[in-house]
DNA sequence: CTCAGTGCAAAGGATTTGCATGCCG
DNA sequence: CGGCATGCAAATCCTTTGCACTGAG
């Protein structure tokens, strides 16, 4: 109940959020872009431009690429390099979260996990102090686990 | 001194390393090959193409693709995704040892760095649960600290 | 002699950009 | 109205491939 009610809440916010941080950066909410956000809010993994293009016939190529950009820059989603041939997108954490990702090596599948918060806090601890030495400034880490996805087996 | 000898040493070994495994894969330890593991045995760093057709004039760019590929299939060698923009290639971890990268967000330049054992456990732990229930297979985890190096702060 | 390896140039494929048009503010 | 946003097509850039040649076994 809670979590139904924390989880329509925040689909909601998502588009308001979105908007605002576009905003921010002066640039508008479009249909375009908000189809975008919607299809990255429905897949509950990072999904490829092709993927994208298939979730939704209405977009298009050259102006999906052109908005994911504008997204990317603005903070509302984040563009990993999960495969050598397509680039990868999803929703920033501050929309959808710290999370981590499974790929599967075979075919390129990616899932999303959880791990727990004092592992995450052992991870920021050791990067953090590995950083500080080397005058770097942490933002964020990005951990994942590479193998074979039931499919691949 | 002792230095000296402990690097000349390792080189070799690489180099030996490497021999043995192209030739359990049926390929040749050909010069050009030696000179892109020389390369990268030099770097202590990932290098992308172009850094490491700068490191050796004598490479070739479709040789040097095709001897990385090579390498990479025969274990040697590693190809990682870190930018959007170029593939990095680094010695594998049976030669290189494990070890995790600094990634700035600006320039993109890469730097490795090590973190303790015990949270080396516990990120493996944590990751290895949570495959466990997806029948994901795991075979190596990855770990990357974003943020801005040095010089681009 | 044979066949893997090499280098050049051309092809391939993901992503970006030019340009004319549409549409919100 | 003015300028961002869009869509198509062409261009760009990293990477791969075709082909003829070289050299090791």
């Amino acid at each position: 109940m809670t979590i139904t009610m924390i989880t329509n809440m925040a689909t909601k916010s998502i588009h308001d959020e979105a908007a605002s941080m576009l905003r921010q950066h002066e640039h508008r909410y479009t249909p375009g872009r908000q189809r975008l956000v919607d299809v990255m809010d429905s897949a509950h993994r990072p999904l490829t431009l092709p993927q994208i293009l298939e979730s939704d016939s209405e977009l298009t190529q050259s102006s999906a690429y052109r908005n994911l950009d504008v997204l990317e820059q603005s903070g509302v989603i984040r563009r990993i390099n999960a495969t050598a041939d397509h680039a990868a997108f999803e929703l920033a954490e501050p929309l959808l979260g710290h999370h981590h990702h499974l790929i599967c090596v075979d075919c390129g599948a990616i899932e999303d996990i959880h791990i727990g918060e004092p592992t995450e806090r052992a991870i920021d601890a050791a990067l953090g102090a590995a950083a500080k030495g080397l005058g770097f400034k942490p933002l964020h880490h990005s951990l994942d686990l590479h193998g074979q996805c039931a499919n691949c087996q």
